[in-house]
DNA sequence: CACTTGACCTGTCCGC
DNA sequence: TGCGGACAGGTCAAGT
């Protein structure tokens, strides 16, 4: 699923197509899904105006007008897409076809506005969920309690990002990365292409890691992200945007998924292996133990 | 407390 | 073509 930079294109997307937009009428497939009872729904969700989209960490928040904010976690393969027959979207366009295809077998939980445009939860995988709950209370529930700062905030610096990992220094630096209470939304691309872009190996053991090094990881980081933001995020087959559409920055990814191929500033062979219970991908003349 | 592993699900790909 | 197993961009509850 989507990391930051996904979850980020998504939210661009939404707040450029459902501000304003009035909700009509709301079904999902199990309570797993969107677990709130029906009454609070029909009180708090229909005929509320969505009022903002926000992003905190890898967690979309759309508001709504009656003081709910809908709290969405895609995971490894949610999606938000909204689907209308929009003069913004001609023939030809990926929104045309979602028109014609969904809902489908993965759709978790769909969402009709009183102009008849749609908004769909996809989620083949069914880890994801979406849940209804007042805006006030959002900073309050578990997740947003634990979850680090946001690494591409501007006072964000390599100081305190280095501070962060101090509690976790007999662990991998891949796994710190990866630990969503160390910092935000880093998932495993971003933290195999930043961790390449550093020169850093996946397995180093935190408490090893120099002040020069967590310097250039904080410089790497938000590099990357920043690009695969600018490039719509990466896709796989199962990441689109809030349009359908998909992102290009694998196009332009060092090291994920790109076992057996060059390395592209040392032209040694990219390996991957197993770290921190994750499929890595490394240069191994770069990035050395 | 810190760290690792398994569980949650469906679909796809790869080797026999 | 079928089948088993590994694997997939994430997080949480268990275990040591």
């Amino acid at each position: 699923m989507p990391e930051l930079p996904e979850v980020e294109t998504v939210r661009r997307g939404l707040h450029e197509l459902i501000i304003g937009r009035v909700m009509k009428t709301v079904t999902s497939d199990t309570a797993k899904s969107f677990p709130n009872a029906a009454q609070d729904v029909e009180a708090f969700m229909l005929q509320a105006t969505v009022t903002d989209v926000r992003r905190r960490a890898k967690v979309l928040l759309i508001d709504l007008s009656t003081g709910y904010t809908l709290v969405t976690h895609l995971k490894m393969t949610g999606q938000l897409v909204f689907v209308a027959r929009d003069v913004r979207f001609g023939a030809g366009h990926p929104n045309d076809s979602l028109v014609h295809s969904l809902p489908d077998k993965s759709t978790r939980v769909e969402m009709t506005f009183v102009d008849d445009s749609k908004l769909f939860f996809n989620d083949q995988r069914k880890f994801g969920w979406m849940k209804l709950i007042p805006t006030l209370e959002v900073p309050n529930i578990d997740f947003m309690r634990r979850v680090g700062p946001e690494p591409l905030e501007a006072h964000f610096t390599a100081a305190d990002f280095a501070a962060r990992f101090t509690r976790r220094g007999k662990t991998s630096i891949k796994a710190a990365l990866l630990d969503q209470t160390v910092v935000a939304g880093v998932g495993n691309i971003y933290a195999d292409e930043s961790l390449w872009g550093a020169r850093i190996h996946p397995k180093r053991l935190v408490n090893t890691i120099t002040t020069k090094e967590f310097e250039d990881l904080h410089t790497e980081l938000r590099e990357v992200m920043n690009l695969a933001i600018a490039k719509g995020g990466s896709s796989n087959h199962t990441y689109i945007n809030a349009e359908g559409k998909k992102g290009s920055y694998m196009d332009f990814a060092r090291v994920f998924r790109r076992e057996g191929l060059e390395c592209p500033r040392c032209g040694t062979i990219i390996i991957k292996f197993k770290a921190a219970g994750r499929g890595t991908h490394i240069c191994p003349h770069c990035q050395v133990l």
